[in-house]
RNA sequence: GGGUCGUUAACUCAGUCGGUAGAGUAUCUGCCUUUUAAGCAGAGAGUCGUUGGUUCGAGUCCAACACGACCCA
C-alpha cells in the first residue's frame, strides 16, 4: 500500500517542504477561537447577490479545505469544520503577492484559518472574502475524489477517519448514535434508575449463552474473561439494596461477524426490583417510541424502504400464538410434546437428542415467524427450557415470564421476570452446564457467589437488555452494524 | 464452515474474441480576478490482490490463497 501511494507521498512532501523552507509553518498550534461555520451561514439571509455585510464585520473561521477552484489570481476553495461548510474567496489583490502564491500551492485536505468580511457571489453564495489565509496543518495524502467519494465499504471501514471527513452522512449517523445513549441515559435516570459499571473482566463469563474472550491476570495470576453480559452483577446489586440499575457498556462474543454481530458491541441492560416484565414491555414501548421521535422527528421510520410505525400500543403475542397467527401453524401441534419436536425436525431443523419442546418451538419460531414481525412486537411465555434466568410462569410453569422484542425481523430486547429462588437457579445452571459441558471450549463453571447472593433474598424484579447496535441501526436506516460502529472488527489488511 | 460476486492509477470506474494498460477526478506545467463536478492546452502517474499453471503471448482462461460484500449454516 505504501508503495503504490509513495508517488503522492512523496510528492506532496516536496511540496510541503517547498512551503515549510518559504517561511510556512505546516503543523501549528496558535490559531484560536474560529468561528463555527453553522453559524455564520445564517448571517447571510438578508444579503443580496454581490453585497458585502454592511457592519463589516470580519469573521475567524478554520477548517479543511474540501474543494478548491483556482484561477490565475483568485480562487474560490470550501471550508469544512465540525458544523458545516462555507465559501472562501481568495483573491491577489486583497491577500498580497506573498500570501497568494504561498496559497496556490496549499491542497484540497489542508486544515487553514482564514479571516474576512463576509458577502455573497453573483450566484449567491454567502462567501467569506480572505484578507488573512494561515495554514494550520498540512495534509501529506490526497482525498477521495470529490465527486463519487468514497464508496468502497472496505476502505470506509479501516479508514474511518477518511469516511468521515468526506461523507456527511455518515457524520450524521454517529451523532444519532451518541444521541441515543444520551437520551436513554436520560430517560432511565429520569425515572430514579441508577446508571452502574460492573466488571467487563469476569472469572465466570454467565448471564448468557455464547463464547467469551479469554485473557490472564498475570499478578493475580487467574484466567479472566471478557463479559458477555453484564446481568448476574447488576441482579447482585438487586440484592444489594440498590432498587433500579441500569448499564451501558460493551459486551464480547468470541463468535462469527455478520451484518448483525460485530465480536464487541453494546448493550443496555437495566433491572427493577418490585416489578415484572408486564412494567417492562410498557417501558420498553414507552422509550423506543420517544427516542424514535427525538432521533428521527417521527414513530413512523423507513428500515431499508419498509415503513416500520413504532407507535403504541405494540403487539403482543405468547410464543405459540405467533407460532399459530404468524407462523401458520395447527395448534393443535403444540399442545403435543412429540409432534412439535417432530414438526422441527421434519423443517430441516437439527435438534440435540435430549432438546425438548421447548427449544423445538423456539427453532420454529426463528424459522417461521421471526423475519415476518416488521412492526414492533412483544412475544412472550417463552419455555422454561430455554431460558435459564427467568422466573417461571406462577399458572404454567413450563413457560416463564419473559418477552422478547421483534423490529424489522430481529430481536431488538429481551426481558424477564427475575429468577429469585436460590435452589431453582442452582438446579438450573447445573442442568445448563450437564449440557454445554461436553463440546465447550471454556469449561462452564457454576457461579457459586451468584447463588450466595439469592440466598440472601433478592427482591422480585424484571430485567432487560437491548441491543444498542441494533437499535441504532433502525433509527439510522442502516443495513449493517458496521455503519453504526465507528471502527468495526475486520481482518487485518494483507500486508502488500 | 458453504455458495455467489468483487479486487485494474490516490479516488470512481471502463477494458470486446487472449495480442503494446484506458477515462474522469486528483497531481504537475502554462493561461485565466465571481467559481462551485470552473474552463482551455499539455505532462507525469500501474506489482491489473498474491502465487502458480495453460499459451508464442494472460488484466482477460484455469487452480490455490488473501481481503471484502451478499446469501446460507
Amino acid at each position: 500500500m505504501e508503495n503504490q501511494s509513495s508517488n503522492f507521498l512523496q510528492q506532496r512532501r516536496e511540496k510541503a517542504q517547498a512551503l515549510a523552507d518559504s517561511g510556512v509553518r505546516l503543523f501549528s498550534n496558535t490559531f484560536r477561537a474560529p468561528y463555527p461555520l453553522s453559524e455564520i451561514l445564517p448571517r447571510g439571509e438578508k444579503l443580496a447577490p454581490e453585497a458585502f455585510e454592511e457592519n463589516g464585520n470580519t469573521y475567524k473561521v478554520a477548517g479543511r479545505i474540501m474543494s478548491m477552484r483556482k484561477f490565475g489570481k483568485a480562487a474560490f476553495f470550501h471550508l469544512q469544520d465540525e458544523t458545516g461548510r462555507l465559501q472562501i474567496y481568495a483573491k491577489r489583490d486583497v491577500l498580497g503577492d506573498e500570501v497568494f502564491n504561498s496559497f496556490k500551492k496549499w491542497d484540497v485536505g489542508d486544515i487553514v484559518g482564514a479571516k474576512g468580511r463576509l458577502f455573497k457571489t453573483k450566484t449567491g453564495e454567502l462567501s467569506i472574502e480572505a484578507s488573512r489565509l494561515e495554514m494550520i496543518t498540512k495534509s501529506m495524502r490526497p482525498l477521495p475524489e470529490k465527486f463519487h467519494g468514497l464508496t468502497d465499504v472496505e476502505t470506509r471501514y479501516r479508514q474511518r477517519y477518511v469516511d468521515l471527513i468526506v461523507n456527511p452522512e455518515v457524520r450524521e449517523t454517529f451523532r444519532k448514535r451518541v444521541e441515543v445513549i444520551r437520551l436513554i441515559r436520560d430517560f432511565l435516570t429520569d425515572r430514579g434508575f441508577l446508571e452502574v459499571e460492573t466488571p467487563m473482566m469476569q472469572p465466570i463469563p454467565g448471564g448468557a449463552t455464547a463464547k467469551p474472550f479469554k485473557t490472564h491476570h498475570n499478578a493475580l495470576d487467574i484466567d479472566l474473561y471478557l463479559r458477555i453480559a453484564p446481568e448476574l452483577y447488576l441482579k447482585r446489586l438487586l440484592v444489594g439494596g440498590f432498587e433500579k440499575v441500569f448499564e451501558i457498556n460493551r459486551n464480547f462474543r468470541n463468535e462469527g461477524l455478520s451484518t448483525r454481530h460485530n465480536p464487541e458491541f453494546t448493550m443496555l441492560e437495566f433491572y427493577q426490583a418490585y416489578a415484572s416484565y408486564h412494567e417492562l414491555m410498557d417501558l420498553t414501548e414507552e422509550m423506543i417510541s420517544w427516542l424514535a421521535a427525538e432521533v428521527t422527528g417521527s414513530m413512523e421510520v423507513t428500515y431499508q424502504g419498509q415503513p416500520v410505525n413504532l407507535s403504541p400500543p405494540w403487539k403482543r403475542y405468547t410464543l405459540d400464538q405467533a407460532l399459530v397467527q404468524v407462523g401458520g401453524l395447527d395448534p393443535a401441534i403444540l399442545k403435543d410434546d412429540q409432534a412439535v419436536i417432530k414438526l422441527a425436525r421434519d423443517r430441516g431443523i437439527a435438534l440435540p437428542g435430549e432438546a425438548g419442546p421447548g427449544k423445538a418451538k423456539t427453532e420454529l419460531f426463528e424459522l417461521l415467524v421471526e423475519e415476518k414481525l416488521i412492526n414492533p412486537t412483544f412475544v412472550t411465555a417463552y419455555p422454561t427450557e430455554v431460558s435459564p434466568l427467568a422466573r417461571r410462569n406462577e399458572e404454567d410453569p413450563s413457560v416463564t415470564d419473559r418477552f422478547e422484542l421483534f423490529v424489522t425481523g430481529r430481536e431488538i430486547a429481551n426481558a424477564f421476570s427475575e429468577l429469585n429462588d436460590p435452589a431453582d437457579q442452582l438446579q438450573r445452571f447445573e442442568k445448563q452446564i450437564a449440557e454445554r459441558g461436553e463440546d465447550d471450549e471454556v469449561h462452564p463453571e457454576l457461579d457459586l457467589d451468584y447463588i450466595r447472593a439469592l440466598e440472601y433474598g433478592m427482591p422480585p424484579a424484571a430485567g432487560e437488555g437491548i441491543g444498542i447496535d441494533r437499535l441504532v441501526m433502525l433509527l439510522t436506516d442502516a443495513p449493517s452494524i458496521r455503519d453504526v460502529i465507528l471502527f468495526p472488527h475486520l481482518k487485518p489488511e494483507a500486508a502488500r
